[in-house]
DNA sequence: TGTACATCAGTGAACGCGCGTTCACTGATGTAC
DNA sequence: TGTACATCAGTGAACGCGCGTTCACTGATGTAC
């Protein structure tokens, strides 16, 4: 049954993926390892000949996932000012956490999660606010940045109160509003 | 070993308040009954005595957060314009989730909550935005209502990402930055 | 008001189940000669 | 290049444990006469 080191490495990957769509679908303690291995259309014993525990797949899963909202942000970002902004915070976004920001998906199960995972989130949300800032292209960076920083708790704080809340129309409102307050201000 | 109604409603509250401080404080999936239980000085068994089941709970563990989150953002609020923003963007917020804003602590699980859990959030979000519009005294209400929207957003991003972040400087940073912009705008 | 009985708050054992993790095993892959 | 052997990716059963929920039981409280 052995595989081939490339293989080995792509089942690596599928693993992670999988991962990264779960945790962020279900939350990070309600995603077992069971049903993980299982999207990754494997069994589940096979998994500690990849990670040492599910806490280094969830620090490598938050990695992937802010890697990936960094890339779609940053293309949304070349469209205009105010389009990364509009990006984030859309229906679909907020339709399909499986497929979007970590931050807003597991944000409040980030802050238990290990150093490790906290170190990656971080990382990402750094280099969120680096594209974002540079969104504001006419003030000077350090301002930029600053500016940025607010945006970007604004995006995910609106984006996370959206899944929240009951009412369609004050979801859709949150969006809206936080949309015209980080293009405007 | 019967108790008297008065007992039982005071245990009821008990419980309630136990468990809005240890989902807070681990999660909503994180923690179990039986730690909740002994938390309120009970025994796993009499749980269902009170109520229907855990997510039953949860909705009115939430309602309860709420409730003190609004009260001591009123009091705050109280004492000037921004005084309300800043004692909810305070370290002491960020290092005390068990005592504070459920919509941080648990907002990304609340998401996944079912209908009456999420029917409270709402309830106490949108009384949140009504505490944090009276702040912005001058502004016509509708446009304050719009701004306030964007704040509480803010703030619960902030926080959020003020508890995950690994780097205590930046915690720090994003803390400020939000409080200055919610006073500033 | 006093007594007999029904109610029910709280206990602690038990239900089936899935958790994270470990392990013996399989058999194709990779390595050494 | 071909053969013998070691490696190890993946399987599936099993580990101890805690989960949410149920239940028989206890005995003080509440109720009816």
């Amino acid at each position: 049954m052995r595989k081939s080191r490339e293989e080995a490495a792509q089942t690596r990957k599928q693993i992670v993926t999988a991962a990264a769509g779960e945790f962020r679908k279900n939350g990070v303690v309600a995603t077992g390892l069971n049903d993980l291995m299982r999207a990754a259309g494997l069994t589940h014993g096979g998994f500690y000949k990849h990670f040492e525990s599910k806490d280094q797949l969830v620090a490598e899963a938050c990695a992937e996932a802010m890697g990936s909202l960094i890339e779609h942000v940053t293309v949304a970002a070349s469209k205009g000012p105010g389009a990364a902004a509009a990006s984030y915070l859309s229906t679909w976004h907020r339709d399909n956490p499986a497929e979007g920001c970590p931050l807003s998906a597991i944000g409040s199960e980030l802050g238990r999660c290990d150093e490790k995972a906290r170190a990656e989130a971080t990382d990402g949300f750094q280099k969120l606010v680096e594209v974002m800032a540079g969104q504001f292209g006419k003030t000077p960076p350090a301002a930029a940045r600053r500016r940025a920083l607010v945006a970007v708790s604004t995006m995910i704080g609106a984006l996370t109160m959206s899944r929240v809340v009951t009412d369609p129309e004050l979801s859709a409102e949150i969006l809206k509003e936080a949309v015209k307050s980080i293009a405007d201000e």
